[in-house]
DNA sequence: GCGAGAAACTTCAAGCTTGAAATTGTTTGG
DNA sequence: CCAAACAATTTCAAGCTTGAAGTTTCTCGC
């Protein structure tokens, strides 16, 4: 047990991080409905997939995303739909997916990436270089040593 | 526009912000479920109503909760069908909706409550008092000043 | 007092999300 | 080889979430 006001700080800690992360996801939410018809699932799929070229499978969409595999799965579906995805098995293990953007899927997101990146921008403009590696630091700690 | 590295630098940020907080709401959603049969929403408008005795309308909790009023509805539908919150119109206000825990309600989350902290105190462990205050100001910083 | 506008809430369609069950494909011990 | 275990993905039901449209109630200027 932790000493009695550390718990209570924790708490609030949750509660503050929990707040700026759904004001700053309503931001971004918005602007990629408002500016480029889009929605934020759709968006970090897009984002996972650029960043991997050669594209990934279906479970290692699901794990960069932190969702599950049968969201993962209907957000690809649309995506696919739209012509911005594609979807093939692969050949050597035909249980594997593989996915990757087509053409038209990279041109899209490189159009929605600077406008997203901006308001990012925006949103944490008040934290300093300083502040920023201080806060990441935190961050990554508590992604390493926070158990349950 | 800000210094090359800044803006890349607040992305990184952005993106270990949300793991940490969708890694930590996995985990509370999943203590919630698994011991205590319940969601992140329900205990979060229970929660939120239980700060309240007094209770609250309709456009409050949405506002507390930073979700859509169409959301609250439904959550606050859900849990009034349990028996767990009570909703009356107001008398001197036709439009206004009172909300507020029956007191089954409060013993459930009373329940629930302690366990949920002991969950937060373990995913957030890893910080010590200094480290609490610097990131919870940080974080109070943003939500100030960070503008779109 | 009345009508226009605003406010609080609900309803609705569409999409998101989860966790569990089902499907299909691979591996492995006997 | 083959059956059982395991793995990757999809399907499904239920619940969550949004934003817009609709309903009821109030307010304010005239």
């Amino acid at each position: 047990m932790s000493a009695d006001g550390l718990s209570k700080r924790r708490l609030k800690l949750w509660v503050r991080l929990l707040a700026v992360t759904r004001v700053a996801e309503a931001h971004l939410r918005e602007y990629l409905r408002v500016n480029h018809a889009t929605t934020l699932p759709r968006f970090d799929v897009m984002a996972a997939l650029y960043r991997c070229p050669d594209g990934v499978t279906m479970s290692d969409l699901s794990r960069m995303l932190l969702v599950s595999n049968g969201n993962a799965t209907t957000v690809v579906d649309r995506l696919e739909a739209d012509g911005l995805v594609s979807r093939s098995r692969q050949p050597h293990d035909r249980r594997l997916m593989h996915v990757a953007l087509t053409p038209s899927g990279q041109s899209r997101f490189a159009a929605l990436a600077a406008g997203h990146e901006a308001q990012v921008d925006a949103l944490f403009g008040s934290l300093g270089a300083a502040e920023l590696d201080g806060l990441t630091a935190m961050l990554r700690r508590v992604s390493r040593e926070g158990r349950v």
